[in-house]
DNA sequence: CGCGACGTTGAGAGGTTTCAACGGATGTGG
DNA sequence: CCACATCCGTTGAAACCTCTCAACGTCGCG
């Protein structure tokens, strides 16, 4: 058994008290209208855990969201990112198969699954949205076995033109550390670190903080990601 | 770039000519009262092609079927693999991300997309029952990221225990190749039956041919499995 | 200042791939 | 019916990649 990552590293902190939060309206799907008032996380503050009922659903407003699951190794296994107008908490069961951590300062709305599910019963446009909004689910998770089956360099480049093809700018800001990024591509962290560097060497990225990115050659890195 | 797998080593045949089945309903979701005939295809016939308008989804009734995707590099991944009862050819999209073809002689039962669609939109009924499927999609694939970021001994255990859960019997009749087996674990032919012949040394299954797998020892299986 | 969390770097061990050869099963043609 | 070609699966040896263990550096904070 190769392979180590996280077990428990994270300390939850309950530090940042809730707070009603002002940002515009993020791009997400209609029904969303019926999204209650903000709530506020702290860094590494837990939004659900894994095997308590899913109840709600949730958009993130502002921050950013990681799932994760603990394998009874003690492996930590990440499920994805959420940036702001991203939904999360979709779930097939009636509970969540993992749990949800806010990666820094974050603000979500949340909206009860019950109330959801009643109104798409009569309104085909919800039951659609719910639809597309799995599918989407579904299409990142094979985006992510295709990742997974490639190489260190490979996963580490896909992981971060992932990351860059959501802010469209060439400098990308990480929210999440590299166990993270290491969870999240089945990697230690060793190991994503010394492919950053890597990239830096060969003057395919920049690295002036370890937690931010310059894009300098993205072809380049689109040719490693194959 | 690690990690070779298929480019390409089947020659799609269409020596089978299509046949009506007479096979008992497949344990599949209600709307498929809808289904048109059944179709046959002959083993390594394509179904649809990667890229192909999504136009119909497709039930197995007997046989089996992969999904791939060939990679730019020439790597061959496979998508997932349809037994009889399952349902394939959702897409999140209008047209099929992965192609389809029968791993043995196989039979089919169609229905329009677009009819299924039309349905949804006042029978509340369907349209859920097209969420539950694609939730369990989303599920399956999700269990496939969770094997991908483990060792080869654990993934090749999973992927038996995985079939083994959908024949409940102990004795195990693979429809798949050793290559398909890899492309599906993203390792390599050889290192998928040295695991195995390394299974059977440690007593945990026996292989009286090596299409067909005898599960000795379920729970050693399962530690492997972690 | 010193502590702890985080990230980087080095060296060695281990696992998986690669390249190669072999054996068995299947199907075809003589 | 047998010889042969082909496909599929197995096995071996060496190269390569990633992990493991360890040390060091940095940053923020009490």
């Amino acid at each position: 058994m190769q392979m180590h990552s996280t077990a428990l590293r994270e300390s939850p902190s309950r530090k940042t008290k809730p707070r009603i939060a002002v940002v515009p309206d993020a791009p997400v799907a209609g029904l969303f209208n019926l999204m209650g008032a903000p709530l506020a996380f702290g860094r590494n503050e837990e939004v659900y855990g894994e095997g308590e009922p899913a109840e709600y659903l949730y958009t993130v407003v502002s921050g950013c969201v990681r799932t994760s699951k603990i394998l009874n190794d003690g492996r930590r296994q990440i499920g994805a990112f959420y940036m702001p107008g991203d939904i999360f908490g979709l779930e097939a069961g009636n509970e969540h198969s993992f749990s949800a951590e806010a990666l820094a300062p974050t603000t979500v709305r949340i909206i009860k699954r019950a109330a959801l599910a009643s109104r798409a019963v009569c309104d085909s446009a919800t039951a659609s949205q719910l639809l597309a909004l799995t599918a989407v689910e579904l299409q990142r998770t094979q985006a992510r076995v295709l990742l997974l089956i490639k190489s260190a360099q490979e996963r580490v480049a896909g992981f971060l033109m992932e990351m860059a093809s959501r802010n469209a700018a060439s400098e990308i800001e990480l929210p999440m550390s590299r166990q993270d990024i290491a969870d999240y591509l089945g990697l230690t962290i060793e190991t994503v670190s010394r492919t950053l560097t890597h990239f830096e060497n060969i003057c395919a990225i920049a690295l002036p903080t370890s937690r931010r990115i310059v894009l300098r050659n993205r072809s380049a890195l689109a040719r490693l990601n194959a």
